[in-house]
DNA sequence: CCGAATCCGGCGTGATACTG
DNA sequence: CAGTATCACGCCGGATTCGG
């Protein structure tokens, strides 16, 4: 191991010890799977900001189609990250919102996005520096 | 906003004020596609305890492709996250190892990982529930 | 030992049309 | 408004084979 930050070793470390390290039937990789969902991670940080209904939410991810909007909300809510709300008025309206559990990602996630935000005109260059080699 | 954690409110606010929202064009799902790859992120935590060589990681990481692996890892240098060295020897061999801007990566990933670990559970348990509720 | 090249099946994804 | 149903396409990813 080289000289890692303390907390980057304790998590390096962690992974190796991992009771099933890299098998294909890695809880932790269950999860990750979700996470790494092109739609799942989007529509929590939508959600974050407050409940919104079906066309709301299309409104604010314009790219998203209407198949997989309705997919990914049904295994967000499945996997109880987000809940769902029925209201019998007419015509009806379905709110959706971040559950507790929900909730709790959106500062593990805030990490992420802030190191991509950090550093996506490294890897920019890096990509460009790399093509030019080629 | 509900009560969130005041660090959850602040990644929500700056995902909110992002100059680009949710344009399909936005840099920061840009990086986090690579993020959400299969492979990359495994291949990162693999590397993390040191530099390897080519079939050294596909031991460590079985249930991978020799193509994937391969692709992986030359997307990965072509993002200056992994560095590659390739020794003139005989047989040749080739190491691998991550570079500062890898080695940066490894702390907020670590906090999902970390949130997978702990929350898988509830996780499954969920499924359970709206599957035996379906 | 470290790859590149090729073939090909499956599934994620989008477009479109229809329902309550 | 909030979905469901169906079809067709693309491309990711695995298996296999070949090369330096």
């Amino acid at each position: 191991m080289r000289n890692l930050s303390e907390e980057a070793a304790l998590y390096v470390e962690r992974w190796n010890n991992a009771p099933d390290g890299n098998a294909g039937d890695c809880p932790v990789r269950g999860v990750l799977d979700k996470i790494s969902d092109k739609w799942s991670m989007l529509l929590v940080m939508t959600l974050a900001s407050g409940p919104k209904r079906f066309n709301q939410l299309r409104r604010e991810v314009p790219d998203i189609s209407q198949k997989m909007l309705t997919q990914t909300l049904r295994d967000l809510q499945r996997d109880g990250m987000v809940g769902r709300r029925v209201f019998d008025t007419k015509p009806p309206s379905v709110e959706y919102r971040l559950t507790p559990l929900g909730e709790s990602i959106i500062v593990p996630f805030g990490h992420l996005i802030q190191w991509a935000s950090a550093n996506h005109n490294t890897i920019g260059a890096a990509r460009v520096e790399f093509d030019s080699a080629a």
